[in-house]
DNA sequence: TGGGCCGGTTAACACACGTTAACACTAGTT
DNA sequence: AACTAGTGTTAACGTGTGTTAACCGGCCCA
């Protein structure tokens, strides 16, 4: 949920997967390389990534089979095919199933990493429900604040602001940040608009009183709970 | 919406364009050739593809300025952009938008067949009849919701409504969007008009209380379940 | 220690949207 | 031609969200 974004890699080539995990490692990604298609079953039950990059060609479990597996449990988790050229009508079948891409050996890292960053986006928004903060449950697309039996609506500018500030939990959320992405502009209004919603949101966190908003005096706000 | 699948080229190279409409042919796609950027947008309103296949090197509107102002009427078309081996950065941008993916020059035909079918595949599957909403079913065609025994018809534009507001599921619909699509227009008094149907909508979604649509204010609708 | 600055809080306000009902338009029916 | 039913638009009034203003207190630095 949080932490970086975990991606298996599952390609039995030992140069080109050394490669590619660490490349990707440089773009802040946690990569698990597995050499055949069983390992990398496995390491997906004990790992639970976000993302899968499977080559289709594997000793022990072929990517497909593999694929096939894992949707079994997972419809959602994107999977990204690595082919060799002859296989371009397989390739058809491993699209069958949605959240799918595939990319054709040789190929570029910047051509993976768009791939795994549309895909990433495409899965990333249902992530947003059901965060724990404290003895409340956030939902951020319902816009609610759960205790017990008792909800409490959000605006949705509360509840943006309240998932920024989750975000960054225990560390120090940026005004001018802040401001630049819900209202656009770091202005002088803008700025005491925030300052009101940051009352609304201590209001309807007090609850809680383990939750805090505290203010940074000239950085910004944090949310410790 | 019946018949062959109608795909919009622009591609400014005749030789290439001529050779990818005839192989798409084939394979019984309408294709429509367009050697700029300006005829791709005007052939674009009057034959109304499904999907977008559009050079990003092209005179007079280069394909992304072309995929931005057709993104504002439809945010829903699938675009593949075809683009130079230099252009790999261009590439990120292009992705911002769903719905998009792109093919590096040169690429064959089957590639390019795939990523259309897989595009196509995504944006069809999503058939319109029968969609689940929480306790109800859904039936574009028929505009009728159905919970258990009972049916709920629905009049045209109501189920345009929905249907899009199912579209973007737990995400934001934007108001200009809707309007744009259902209305042709966004005035003061299509607006207003709109307004009305959401409460229609609300009325008739109130059997399953799970199910609502909230107002971003300022920005649109979000159908959440 | 006092003045400027930053933020806290509350209330007033403007405006986007909610809701209802009356109205207008069309097509089919008598 | 008048009647009816179905659909969408316009109008009028009510409600809620976000902004602005006003007033307050505390922190920092001269």
């Amino acid at each position: 949920m949080s932490g970086p974004i975990k991606i298996l890699l599952a390609e039995d080539e030992p140069a080109l997967g050394q490669i590619v995990k660490e490349s990707l490692e440089t773009r802040n990604f946690e990569v698990i390389l597995c050499e055949d298609g069983t390992k990398a079953y496995h390491s997906y039950l004990e790992y639970k990534p976000e993302l899968l990059v499977l080559d289709i060609m594997m000793p022990k479990k072929d990517g497909f089979t593999l694929a096939e597996e894992i949707r079994k449990n997972d419809m959602e988790i994107p999977i990204i095919f690595l082919t060799a050229k002859s296989q371009t009508k397989d390739v058809v079948n491993g699209f069958e199933i949605g959240g799918n891409d595939y990319l054709k050996k040789p190929f570029s890292m910047e051509e993976l990493i768009v791939r795994i960053h549309a895909l990433l986006h495409r899965s990333r928004k249902q992530q947003k429900d059901n965060i724990l903060l404290g003895k409340f449950t956030f939902n951020y697309t319902k816009q609610l604040l759960i205790l017990g039996e008792e909800e409490q609506s959000l605006t949705h500018k509360e509840a943006e602001l309240l998932y920024h500030l989750i975000q960054k939990q225990n560390d120090v959320l940026d005004r001018s940040e802040i401001l630049k992405k819900l209202w656009g502009d770091d202005d002088f209004f803008n700025a005491r608009s925030m300052d009101v919603f940051i009352t609304k949101l201590r209001k309807k966190l007090k609850k809680d009183e383990n939750i805090q908003i505290i203010n940074i005096r000239g950085l910004g706000y944090k949310l410790i709970c």
